[in-house]
DNA sequence: CCCACCCTTCGGCCGCCGCCGAACTGTCCC
DNA sequence: GGGACAGTTCGGCGGCGGCCGAAGGGTGGG
């Protein structure tokens, strides 16, 4: 099997909408069970089960057995990075009429495995660029001496660990870079250390607390409007 | 439709192994007519005439009409690094060691119909123009008095007939103008008579002899280091 | 032990879509 | 005008695959 067959094998993968909503729904990192993703892909546990073990087979999800229950998460970082990819050819949803709250709290903040996307993450993202503290080039990105100064002051402490330590990663609703690799996870996780922002039930989005508001504006000059 | 439904119906463009063919041959950034994506795909010009239609309402193709020929290219480089993303996913190929160099080769000259395309193509358009022998605009070109002595001196008569004695043509790889009509037949009809350049089976790829690199260096100056 | 529940497998239905042959349009060249 | 060729449209065929109902393990709790 060439390796474009088996490109085509994968993107069919995702082609499919119940299959679509499955491994968006497993974007943040969480694992899920098989029947929670039956709901996310509006089928039944019959169905889902068929697409989970596709899935799983080709290596887009890895599975873990607990009890009675199967959770599934997505196998790689990779496999969100392409999600996230084909979302930005996509694009975003064409605004005009709708507004759906879900949908524009996502592009407000959102979790992208487990760094911070959407507005918050962009601004986050081009805060620390003009502050000079990091600097992200197409496919890399680097911590300034002075940024890892301030970094250290914000309590933003990264993992050790052999995962890339800081990249920029495309936002699918904004079209441009966030953060993501340890730096991005070590932000994420001291801003809901701080109690910034706050994660919700069933969804990605996150919402900025009102301390978060005052923080990402003395800290980082960062005012997201509503 | 939502992003995830937008989402799935762009992956299930790649998903097919006849467009996922299509998209990776233009992947080099090359616009490709029809019939050639066709035979890209493995399938009748029939056919990929429907992909192509398909690939370009999606927005993953622009197409642009030049002479009774449509070229294809991707339509901005998201595209391209969204295959290379679910190529990533799709996984480590087991390559055996191969020297293709077919793409590269292509780029360095080849023929566009019947005249110089490519890296070469796009060097004898400047060198002519620089030295004042044919001048080059939007949608029209001529030649000089010099020029005329120049080409007539090099043995590049150009053929009796109907169709358009010189023209630029966006080259697709270098995007930049080289030049087509009869004037550029002539060309490339006398470099292969002189034995500059040697065409190959099967590709529209040609090959630069010993006796070619000095003669366009010695008489338009050009050298590409390949 | 029995039941409840999660998940999977099996079988059959049905629709979508990829494919090609044939025919048509438009362009180029002579 | 005539011939050749690039590209598209149309119509019909065939198969892959998504979907669900029903039934079959496997696990946990009473």
């Amino acid at each position: 099997m060439s390796d474009i067959t088996r490109m085509a094998s994968v993107a069919a993968l995702m082609g499919d909408p119940a299959r679509a909503n499955i491994l968006t729904a497993l974007m943040d990192g969480r694992a899920l069970t098989a029947k929670e993703l039956a709901f996310a892909g509006r089928v039944t546990p019959q169905t889902a089960s068929g697409h989970l073990a596709r899935l799983t087979d080709a290596g887009l999800l890895a599975a873990e057995k607990q009890g009675r229950h199967r959770y599934f998460r997505l196998a790689s970082p990779l496999v969100g990075q392409m999600l996230e990819s084909v979302m930005a050819v996509a694009g975003p949803e064409p605004r005009p009429p709708s507004t759906w709250r879900g949908g524009e709290a996502l592009r407000t903040a959102r979790t992208c495995y487990d760094h911070l996307a959407g507005r918050l993450g962009v601004a986050l993202a081009d805060s620390l660029t003009k502050a000079g503290h990091v600097a992200l080039s197409a496919d890399g990105g680097e911590v300034t001496e002075r940024g890892h100064a301030f970094l250290s002051d914000f309590g933003a402490e990264p993992a050790a660990g052999k995962r890339v330590f800081c990249r920029p990663c495309l936002d699918w609703s904004e079209r441009r870079p966030h953060i993501a690799g340890r730096l991005g996870a070590a932000l994420a996780a001291r801003c809901l250390e701080l109690g910034w922002i706050a994660r919700q039930r069933d969804s990605r989005a996150v919402t900025i607390t009102p301390a978060g508001a005052d923080g990402f504006a003395g800290t980082f000059g960062i005012r997201l409007e509503h």
